[in-house]
DNA sequence: CCCCATGTTCGACA
DNA sequence: GTGTCGAACATGGG
Protein backbone atom coordinates (compact mmCIF):
# COMPACT_ATOMS: atom_id res chain seq x y z
CA UNK A 1 0.00 0.00 0.00
CA UNK A 2 1.61 3.42 -1.25
CA UNK A 3 1.84 5.92 1.73
CA UNK A 4 -1.15 8.21 2.36
CA UNK A 5 -0.95 11.58 3.67
CA UNK A 6 -3.36 12.02 6.63
CA UNK A 7 -6.12 14.25 5.78
CA UNK A 8 -6.11 16.94 8.56
CA UNK A 9 -8.30 19.15 6.36
CA UNK A 10 -11.21 19.91 6.19
CA UNK A 11 -12.27 16.79 7.41
CA UNK A 12 -10.05 15.47 10.48
CA UNK A 13 -10.82 11.31 10.90
CA UNK A 14 -8.44 8.65 11.85
CA UNK A 15 -6.90 6.34 10.15
CA UNK A 16 -6.17 6.23 6.14
CA UNK A 17 -9.35 5.57 4.96
CA UNK A 18 -11.14 8.44 3.53
CA UNK A 19 -14.43 5.94 3.31
CA UNK A 20 -17.45 6.53 5.27
CA UNK A 21 -19.22 3.26 5.92
CA UNK A 22 -22.75 4.22 5.19
CA UNK A 23 -24.78 3.28 1.63
CA UNK A 24 -25.67 5.96 0.11
CA UNK A 25 -29.48 7.37 0.32
CA UNK A 26 -30.90 10.35 -0.89
CA UNK A 27 -29.74 11.94 2.60
CA UNK A 28 -26.44 10.75 2.49
CA UNK A 29 -26.48 11.64 -0.96
CA UNK A 30 -26.98 15.22 -0.20
CA UNK A 31 -24.27 14.76 2.98
CA UNK A 32 -21.49 13.75 0.50
CA UNK A 33 -22.30 16.37 -1.96
CA UNK A 34 -21.32 19.03 0.59
CA UNK A 35 -18.48 17.32 1.45
CA UNK A 36 -17.30 18.48 -2.45
CA UNK A 37 -18.68 22.41 -1.56
CA UNK A 38 -15.01 23.72 0.08
CA UNK A 39 -13.99 23.44 -3.98
CA UNK A 40 -16.62 25.61 -5.47
CA UNK A 41 -15.05 28.52 -7.09
CA UNK A 42 -11.55 26.65 -7.27
CA UNK A 43 -9.19 25.32 -10.47
CA UNK A 44 -8.97 21.61 -11.01
CA UNK A 45 -5.19 21.70 -11.65
CA UNK A 46 -4.74 18.29 -12.06
CA UNK A 47 -7.02 14.57 -12.09
CA UNK A 48 -6.33 11.57 -10.83
CA UNK A 49 -8.16 8.26 -12.46
CA UNK A 50 -7.80 4.65 -12.38
CA UNK A 51 -9.02 4.47 -16.00
CA UNK A 52 -10.25 0.86 -15.83
CA UNK A 53 -12.37 1.28 -12.70
CA UNK A 54 -15.65 0.02 -13.71
CA UNK A 55 -17.17 3.58 -12.85
CA UNK A 56 -15.90 4.63 -16.07
CA UNK A 57 -17.83 2.41 -18.27
CA UNK A 58 -20.40 5.27 -19.46
CA UNK A 59 -17.93 7.88 -20.55
CA UNK A 60 -13.87 7.15 -20.69
CA UNK A 61 -11.57 8.16 -17.84
CA UNK A 62 -9.26 10.12 -20.40
CA UNK A 63 -12.59 11.85 -21.72
CA UNK A 64 -13.32 12.79 -17.68
CA UNK A 65 -9.60 14.13 -17.39
CA UNK A 66 -9.08 16.02 -20.73
CA UNK A 67 -13.10 17.40 -19.59
CA UNK A 68 -11.98 18.42 -16.15
CA UNK A 69 -8.34 19.91 -16.31
CA UNK A 70 -8.03 23.82 -16.16
CA UNK A 71 -11.68 24.08 -15.11
CA UNK A 72 -13.36 25.62 -11.98
CA UNK A 73 -15.98 24.20 -9.99
CA UNK A 74 -19.21 26.14 -9.87
CA UNK A 75 -22.45 24.71 -8.53
CA UNK A 76 -23.33 21.62 -7.39
CA UNK A 77 -26.88 19.61 -6.46
CA UNK A 78 -27.73 16.40 -5.77
CA UNK A 79 -31.91 15.07 -6.60
CA UNK A 80 -32.51 11.85 -5.82
CA UNK A 81 -29.74 9.86 -5.64
CA UNK A 82 -27.82 11.60 -7.77
CA UNK A 83 -25.64 14.14 -8.02
CA UNK A 84 -24.74 17.03 -10.63
CA UNK A 85 -21.67 19.13 -10.32
CA UNK A 86 -21.49 22.18 -12.95
CA UNK A 87 -17.65 23.22 -13.81
CA UNK A 88 -16.78 26.45 -16.31
CA UNK A 89 -16.88 26.18 -20.20
CA UNK A 90 -19.99 24.44 -20.44
CA UNK A 91 -18.64 21.14 -18.61
CA UNK A 92 -20.89 19.01 -16.15
CA UNK A 93 -20.18 15.97 -14.37
CA UNK A 94 -22.48 13.46 -13.06
CA UNK A 95 -22.24 10.75 -9.86
CA UNK A 96 -23.94 7.83 -9.04
CA UNK A 97 -22.35 6.25 -5.56
CA UNK A 98 -23.53 3.07 -6.13
CA UNK A 99 -23.64 0.83 -3.09
CA UNK A 100 -20.66 1.97 -1.26
CA UNK A 101 -19.52 5.11 -3.18
CA UNK A 102 -18.75 8.01 -1.34
CA UNK A 103 -17.46 11.88 -1.54
CA UNK A 104 -14.85 13.49 0.71
CA UNK A 105 -12.39 16.11 0.69
CA UNK A 106 -8.31 15.95 1.57
CA UNK A 107 -5.56 17.74 2.13
CA UNK A 108 -3.89 18.58 -1.73
CA UNK A 109 -0.94 15.72 -0.49
CA UNK A 110 -3.17 13.23 -0.28
CA UNK A 111 -1.98 10.19 -2.64
CA UNK A 112 -4.82 8.00 -4.20
CA UNK A 113 -5.59 4.54 -2.80
CA UNK A 114 -6.70 1.97 -4.06
CA UNK A 115 -10.19 2.76 -4.59
CA UNK A 116 -10.22 6.52 -5.10
CA UNK A 117 -11.18 5.93 -8.58
CA UNK A 118 -11.33 9.93 -9.34
CA UNK A 119 -9.11 12.86 -7.24
CA UNK A 120 -9.72 15.99 -8.24
CA UNK A 121 -6.81 18.39 -7.49
CA UNK A 122 -7.23 21.79 -6.71
CA UNK A 123 -5.09 24.44 -5.20
CA UNK A 124 -5.95 23.86 -1.73
CA UNK A 125 -7.71 20.49 -1.41
CA UNK A 126 -8.03 17.45 -3.30
CA UNK A 127 -11.82 16.42 -4.19
CA UNK A 128 -12.03 12.18 -4.15
CA UNK A 129 -14.16 9.36 -5.32
CA UNK A 130 -14.07 6.00 -3.71
CA UNK A 131 -15.90 3.11 -4.53
CA UNK A 132 -14.63 -0.32 -3.56
CA UNK A 133 -17.07 -1.92 -5.08
CA UNK A 134 -17.88 0.06 -8.33
CA UNK A 135 -21.47 0.01 -8.69
CA UNK A 136 -21.41 3.64 -9.11
CA UNK A 137 -21.01 5.82 -12.05
CA UNK A 138 -19.83 9.30 -13.67
CA UNK A 139 -21.36 10.72 -16.85
CA UNK A 140 -20.17 14.04 -18.57
CA UNK A 141 -22.24 16.60 -20.47
CA UNK A 142 -20.73 19.27 -22.54
CA UNK A 143 -23.47 22.18 -22.72
CA UNK A 144 -24.76 24.85 -21.71
CA UNK A 145 -28.29 23.43 -19.98
CA UNK A 146 -28.15 20.38 -17.48
CA UNK A 147 -27.93 17.21 -18.97
CA UNK A 148 -30.81 15.51 -20.41
CA UNK A 149 -31.01 12.57 -17.90
CA UNK A 150 -31.12 15.32 -15.02
CA UNK A 151 -33.63 17.31 -16.41
CA UNK A 152 -35.53 13.84 -16.71
CA UNK A 153 -35.46 13.19 -12.71
CA UNK A 154 -39.28 12.55 -11.42
CA UNK A 155 -39.89 15.70 -9.05
CA UNK A 156 -38.36 15.10 -5.34
CA UNK A 157 -40.22 14.28 -2.72
CA UNK A 158 -40.46 17.33 -1.03
CA UNK A 159 -41.70 18.99 -4.27
CA UNK A 160 -44.85 20.32 -4.45
CA UNK A 161 -45.04 18.04 -7.50
CA UNK A 162 -44.81 15.10 -5.21
CA UNK A 163 -48.40 14.70 -4.89
CA UNK A 164 -50.60 12.30 -2.79
CA UNK A 165 -52.95 11.32 -5.95
CA UNK A 166 -49.72 10.61 -7.71
CA UNK A 167 -48.42 8.20 -5.12
CA UNK A 168 -52.41 6.49 -4.89
CA UNK A 169 -52.53 6.04 -9.06
CA UNK A 170 -48.99 4.53 -9.00
CA UNK A 171 -49.77 2.15 -6.53
CA UNK A 172 -53.01 1.21 -8.37
CA UNK A 173 -51.13 0.83 -10.81
CA UNK A 174 -49.19 -2.14 -9.21
CA UNK A 175 -52.03 -3.52 -7.31
CA UNK A 176 -50.69 -6.61 -5.99
CA UNK A 177 -46.75 -5.94 -5.65
CA UNK A 178 -45.55 -5.47 -2.05
CA UNK A 179 -45.28 -1.58 -1.43
CA UNK A 180 -41.78 -2.52 -0.11
CA UNK A 181 -41.39 -3.22 -3.88
CA UNK A 182 -42.87 0.01 -5.22
CA UNK A 183 -41.23 2.17 -2.59
CA UNK A 184 -37.94 1.47 -3.93
CA UNK A 185 -38.78 2.23 -7.56
CA UNK A 186 -36.98 5.22 -8.38
CA UNK A 187 -39.48 6.37 -11.13
CA UNK A 188 -42.03 7.43 -8.47
CA UNK A 189 -40.18 7.66 -5.23
CA UNK A 190 -36.61 9.27 -6.08
CA UNK A 191 -33.79 8.48 -3.52
CA UNK A 192 -35.93 6.26 -1.17
CA UNK A 193 -33.19 3.33 -0.46
CA UNK A 194 -33.81 -0.04 1.68
CA UNK A 195 -33.98 1.47 4.80
CA UNK A 196 -35.76 5.02 4.15
CA UNK A 197 -38.72 2.16 2.60
CA UNK A 198 -38.59 0.46 5.91
CA UNK A 199 -38.36 3.26 7.99
CA UNK A 200 -41.37 4.76 6.14
CA UNK A 201 -43.87 1.76 6.32
CA UNK A 202 -42.73 1.37 10.23
CA UNK A 203 -43.69 5.01 10.71
CA UNK A 204 -46.84 4.31 8.36
CA UNK A 205 -48.36 1.41 10.56
CA UNK A 206 -48.35 -1.02 7.07
CA UNK A 207 -46.88 -4.09 6.77
CA UNK A 208 -44.13 -4.61 4.32
CA UNK A 209 -45.76 -7.22 2.27
CA UNK A 210 -49.36 -5.49 1.86
CA UNK A 211 -50.19 -5.25 -1.54
CA UNK A 212 -49.80 -1.41 -3.09
CA UNK A 213 -53.37 -1.78 -4.35
CA UNK A 214 -54.39 -1.70 -1.02
CA UNK A 215 -53.12 2.02 -0.80
CA UNK A 216 -54.32 3.63 -3.70
CA UNK A 217 -56.72 5.88 -1.53
CA UNK A 218 -58.25 6.73 1.65
CA UNK A 219 -56.71 7.21 5.09
CA UNK A 220 -53.71 4.71 4.15
CA UNK A 221 -52.71 6.39 1.26
CA UNK A 222 -52.59 9.32 3.52
CA UNK A 223 -50.82 7.87 6.26
CA UNK A 224 -47.96 6.47 3.54
CA UNK A 225 -47.73 9.74 1.83
CA UNK A 226 -47.01 11.71 4.72
CA UNK A 227 -44.76 9.12 6.39
CA UNK A 228 -42.91 9.18 2.99
CA UNK A 229 -42.30 12.90 3.37
CA UNK A 230 -41.57 13.10 7.27
CA UNK A 231 -39.39 10.64 6.54
CA UNK A 232 -37.06 12.37 3.98
CA UNK A 233 -37.61 15.72 5.39
CA UNK A 234 -36.17 13.61 8.83
CA UNK A 235 -33.34 12.32 7.27
CA UNK A 236 -32.61 15.35 6.03
CA UNK A 237 -32.05 16.97 8.28
CA UNK A 238 -30.02 14.48 10.29
CA UNK A 239 -27.82 13.15 7.86
CA UNK A 240 -27.44 15.96 5.52
CA UNK A 241 -27.51 18.74 8.13
CA UNK A 242 -24.02 17.37 9.52
CA UNK A 243 -21.13 19.47 8.98
CA UNK A 244 -17.75 19.22 7.53
CA UNK A 245 -16.36 19.75 11.17
CA UNK A 246 -16.37 16.68 12.83
CA UNK A 247 -18.11 13.74 10.68
CA UNK A 248 -18.81 10.56 12.60
CA UNK A 249 -17.27 6.75 10.90
CA UNK A 250 -20.76 5.83 10.88
CA UNK A 251 -23.43 8.62 9.47
CA UNK A 252 -26.16 6.54 10.68
CA UNK A 253 -24.80 6.98 14.32
CA UNK A 254 -26.62 10.23 13.68
CA UNK A 255 -30.27 8.66 13.60
CA UNK A 256 -32.32 9.06 17.24
CA UNK A 257 -32.85 6.10 18.67
CA UNK A 258 -36.67 6.19 18.24
CA UNK A 259 -36.16 5.57 14.91
CA UNK A 260 -36.45 1.67 13.50
CA UNK A 261 -32.90 2.38 11.93
CA UNK A 262 -30.94 1.63 14.99
CA UNK A 263 -32.11 -1.63 16.07
CA UNK A 264 -33.13 -2.76 12.44
CA UNK A 265 -29.65 -4.81 12.18
CA UNK A 266 -29.33 -5.62 15.33
CA UNK A 267 -29.94 -9.49 16.41
CA UNK A 268 -32.28 -9.56 19.24
CA UNK A 269 -33.29 -5.66 18.02
CA UNK A 270 -36.83 -4.31 19.34
CA UNK A 271 -39.57 -2.23 18.49
CA UNK A 272 -38.48 1.36 19.68
CA UNK A 273 -42.09 2.32 19.91
CA UNK A 274 -44.38 -0.86 21.12
CA UNK A 275 -41.00 -3.05 22.78
CA UNK A 276 -41.95 -5.88 20.32
CA UNK A 277 -38.91 -8.19 19.03
CA UNK A 278 -38.24 -6.85 15.44
CA UNK A 279 -38.92 -9.29 12.08
CA UNK A 280 -36.15 -9.30 9.45
CA UNK A 281 -36.62 -11.32 6.22
CA UNK A 282 -36.55 -11.00 2.77
CA UNK A 283 -38.96 -9.12 0.58
CA UNK A 284 -38.89 -8.17 -2.51
CA UNK A 285 -35.48 -9.65 -3.07
CA UNK A 286 -34.74 -7.67 -0.51
CA UNK A 287 -33.89 -7.83 3.26
CA UNK A 288 -36.45 -6.39 5.23
CA UNK A 289 -37.21 -5.02 8.97
CA UNK A 290 -40.70 -4.88 10.49
CA UNK A 291 -42.85 -4.65 13.74
CA UNK A 292 -45.22 -7.15 13.31
CA UNK A 293 -47.35 -5.51 15.95
CA UNK A 294 -47.21 -1.89 14.82
CA UNK A 295 -47.21 -3.42 11.26
CA UNK A 296 -50.65 -4.81 10.62
CA UNK A 297 -51.16 -7.82 9.10
CA UNK A 298 -54.51 -7.32 8.11
CA UNK A 299 -55.36 -4.93 5.29
CA UNK A 300 -58.42 -6.41 3.76
C1' DC B 1 -14.25 -21.09 4.16
C1' DC B 2 -19.20 -19.26 4.46
C1' DC B 3 -22.82 -15.63 4.05
C1' DC B 4 -24.14 -10.94 3.95
C1' DA B 5 -24.38 -6.03 2.14
C1' DT B 6 -28.88 0.53 2.47
C1' DG B 7 -28.28 -0.08 -5.89
C1' DT B 8 -29.19 -0.75 -10.64
C1' DT B 9 -29.77 -3.33 -14.89
C1' DC B 10 -30.86 -7.05 -17.77
C1' DG B 11 -32.95 -11.29 -19.38
C1' DA B 12 -36.48 -14.79 -18.74
C1' DC B 13 -41.07 -15.53 -18.06
C1' DA B 14 -46.14 -14.88 -16.84
C1' DG C 1 -46.53 -3.99 -24.13
C1' DT C 2 -46.61 -4.71 -18.85
C1' DG C 3 -45.22 -6.42 -14.64
C1' DT C 4 -42.29 -9.51 -11.68
C1' DC C 5 -38.47 -12.05 -10.20
C1' DG C 6 -33.72 -13.59 -9.81
C1' DA C 7 -29.06 -13.14 -11.30
C1' DA C 8 -25.22 -10.42 -12.14
C1' DC C 9 -22.08 -6.75 -11.33
C1' DA C 10 -17.12 -6.41 -7.55
C1' DT C 11 -15.41 -6.06 -3.14
C1' DG C 12 -15.03 -6.19 1.77
C1' DG C 13 -16.62 -7.32 6.44
C1' DG C 14 -18.23 -10.44 10.01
Amino acid sequence: MSPRTRPEWPIARDGFSYRLKTMPELAEVEFFRRQWEVGIGKRVERVHVHATARIYRSVGARVVVEALTGTSLQHSEAQAKQMLFRFDNDRWLGIHLGMSGSLIAAAPEMVPGKHDHLVLYLADCALIFSDPRMFGKVALHRGVDVPGWWAALPAPILSSGFTESAVGDFCARRPRSSIKAVLLMQERFPGIGNWMADEILWRAGIHPRCPAGKLASGTRRTALYTAIREVTADALREIAGVGTAAVPRHLSAQLPDHWLFNHRWKDGGTCPRSGTALVRETIAGRTTCYCPKCQSWSWE
